[in-house]
DNA sequence: CAGTGTGAATTTCTTCACAGCG
DNA sequence: CGCTGTGAAGAAATTCACACTG
């Protein structure tokens, strides 16, 4: 299964969830690409690279499809987590429901910061960076966090791997390198807001002559839960 | 321009300015690659789709690069941001110093929620929803934040598209779609912790066996700043 | 008929490999 | 000699377009 079909699953799983709570038993493809955001051709291309069949005329079983999608995903399952690095950012993330929701629990946290250590977040008690190794055979980590300044961020993933952890999640401004089977993936704000800004420019460039005027505000649609 | 090379630039970026603080004067397409993670012959490539020559025998002069890229990613300038939503989130980011280090200076913060209106920020006050396009205008916001829940993401990004905002990032758990024009850049944890997954759950089914022993945890390197 | 499944065409991206230059 | 710049080859991903089927 190629790297892109992966990469748009969880949109496929995202939108398939909301096609099941609005009740749809079936969808098609057109529908998915367009909730999803790519195309008819693509979405039916990586379903049948899940060996997942549609019936003609009708469309895909919306049931089976989360279920499918769910299960190549490994949602189903629960991959314990350390935090490295407890400044905002690990703080934020170890207060985050969300990753506990997914299956992700946090079990152990650690930092260098002496004042820091000792203190409990959410129950898990914050540990010296040196225990890392005896926490992720104690707990079983699956998934490393590196929420640290981006000058550490190598040398946490070479402990975190060599200790057998080979899923990452980087928020480090700093991309790392790991030895093969190590999955990373690298979340970062400068990284994003600089493409923002690319192509913000490269519009501004094109878009700013007299042909293109600016949409007069709309009275705002309500924005509310 | 590729959007492949776009996407590659900003740890391009990271890398000289790592070199550059190093002391390098020159840099080669080889050593670039390492740093950033891609290959010598595509960092050549993009470089010279930047219109950016080196020299044969020697490399690439680093203060050039880091001006050019700079430059292309239009780090130099100032785009005033807007944060759609003050949750955990919303307010986390309001704080994050990074985002106006970066040229994107927090202007606005909008919020449905009437405990929230009227508080400060860093500063900025939190503004009920419906003065979205007052704000904007005002303010010449040019990014607009979305983190608001899924449920109201796409109504949050057709207002700030309507006023003529055609730079989003978006946390939220949902695709928006958006005119043409308009660059949406998303930051989902949980479709990153699902792809985790998903080469967790490969990698498991093929490592497990015994030909592949988990590597035995080395002496830590020190983790701290 | 509506919508899947899929060969074939196309586009995009990467990598090779090497001539050529400083 | 070391490293760039790039034509050409190759690989990967997307898209077209249509036969086919429930």
């Amino acid at each position: 299964m190629s790297a892109a079909t992966v990469s748009r699953l969880p949109s496929y799983l995202r939108a398939l969830v909301d096609a099941a709570t609005a009740g749809s038993a079936t969808i098609s493809s057109d529908t998915l690409a367009v909730e999803s955001g790519t195309q008819p051709a693509t979405v039916r291309r990586d379903l049948g690279s899940l060996s997942i069949t549609g019936t003609r005329g009708v469309g895909y079983d919306v049931k089976e499809l989360v279920a499918q999608i769910s299960a190549v995903l490994g949602v189903d399952q629960t991959w314990p987590v350390v935090i490295v690095g407890v400044g905002n950012l690990g703080r934020a993330l170890a207060n985050y429901g969300t990753l506990a929701d997914r299956g992700f629990p946090v079990r152990a946290l650690v930092d260098t910061d002496s004042a820091l250590i000792g203190q409990r977040i959410d129950g898990v008690i914050i540990s010296p960076s040196a225990e890392l190794p005896e926490l992720i055979e104690q707990h079983h980590i699956a998934v490393g966090v590196i929420a640290t300044p981006a000058s550490v961020a190598q040398d946490v993933a070479d402990v975190l791997t060599a200790c057998g952890v080979n899923s990452l999640l980087n928020f480090a401004a700093a991309s790392v390198l790991v030895p093969p089977g190590v999955e990373v993936r690298s979340v970062d704000l400068a990284t994003e807001l600089q493409i923002l800004s690319f192509y913000r420019q490269r519009s501004a460039a094109s878009g700013s002559g007299i042909g293109v005027p600016l949409p007069a505000p709309v009275h705002p649609p309500r924005i509310g839960s």
